[in-house]
DNA sequence: ACCTGAACACCGTTCAAGT
DNA sequence: ACCTGAACACCGTTCAAGT
């Protein structure tokens, strides 16, 4: 790679990173490139779609959360490691809005850009469930996809809605995944 | 109101009707204009916003789904009905692409023209959650405004992802809401 | 009273022309 | 190899001019 086609790449990436913390993931593409002072069709040949920029933007955030649940997965109470992962996980997709609207897209559509990324969640996750249900502390017949989907939801209400309505909403998801104990 | 001015408003609300049933609520108001053969100031007249179309077009739906909370008020097994109710709100907001969204941002919003539908279905929602709680099938600590935002969430995952995620995440509130018999 | 559509300020996306 | 920006086909919204 050409060395001012790298510092172009890193300059939209960069502004498109700011501008998606405030303004949620689905900026006005041309808005990132005027920022970046780069040509639209630069923008469009480093990042061919929306999905591509997303991922590349916050990839790192989300291998971290992907590498939480790894470590999580050999600990003694995976449980509760999978309730604090749930957790961190809806407050972070409830970070950058429209977020969530994407990965749950993209979850099912194997065609997507944005596929991959929610495999790298989706893969340990399941792992830590796993876990979780041969403990017994968790309902055995839901799937990591069903988890995916309900943590999405919950980022959603966050920002759709007010915040107070997300938590209330995650306590009553927690609890519906806990296992009753007669 | 003049004759002229009542058929073209009736025009633009059966093709907007059509049109989000088939492509959602955010449809491009040019698009129903075009179809309903009015110009597009005529549509902005008579809907000076997309909330207020939206809301003439779904009224009727939501009406009836108002009504429904009522008549099962006086129930003597408001638990059932509650969860029923539920049900199939969460089934009429998935059937249109987009409206959770409108709900929820709505909800929080008294400006908003949508405020009144939430209203509607909120004001009634709230009768029933209340007699509910009152057996003690349903958890105390359960606001309208949380349910609200639950149902929808179910509905946004119902049209972001696929059905069998928005029926397990609706299970999962509904035991959630559940008190639990020791 | 009401209707119309041009006008304005934006998009996303592509692609010929340039270096 | 890569960059650029005009070009195309769309939006939402407003408002002067018409009947």
């Amino acid at each position: 790679m050409r060395a001012d086609a790298r510092r172009n790449r890193e300059r939209v990436l960069t502004e498109a990173r700011q501008m998606m913390k405030e303004d949620g993931v689905d900026v006005s593409l041309r808005e990132v490139a005027r920022r970046a002072e780069v040509g639209i069709g630069t923008l469009y040949r480093h990042f061919p779609t929306r999905e591509a920029l997303i991922r590349a933007a916050l990839m790192d955030g989300i291998e971290n959360l992907a590498r939480w649940a790894e470590d999580s997965a050999d600990a003694e109470d995976p449980g509760e490691k999978l309730v604090a992962w749930v957790r961190s996980f809806a407050l972070g997709a409830a970070r950058y809005r429209g977020l969530p609207d994407h990965m749950l897209s993209a979850a099912t559509d194997a065609s997507s850009n944005f596929y991959r990324i929610c495999q790298t969640l989706t893969a340990p996750g399941e792992k830590l469930l796993a876990r979780a249900q041969a403990t017994g502390e968790i309902r055995a017949d839901v799937t990591v996809d069903d988890l995916f989907a309900a943590v999405n939801a919950v980022g959603w209400v966050a920002q759709t809605g007010d915040r107070d309505r997300a938590t209330t909403l995650l306590e009553l998801v927690l609890d519906g995944l806990r296992t009753r104990t007669a």
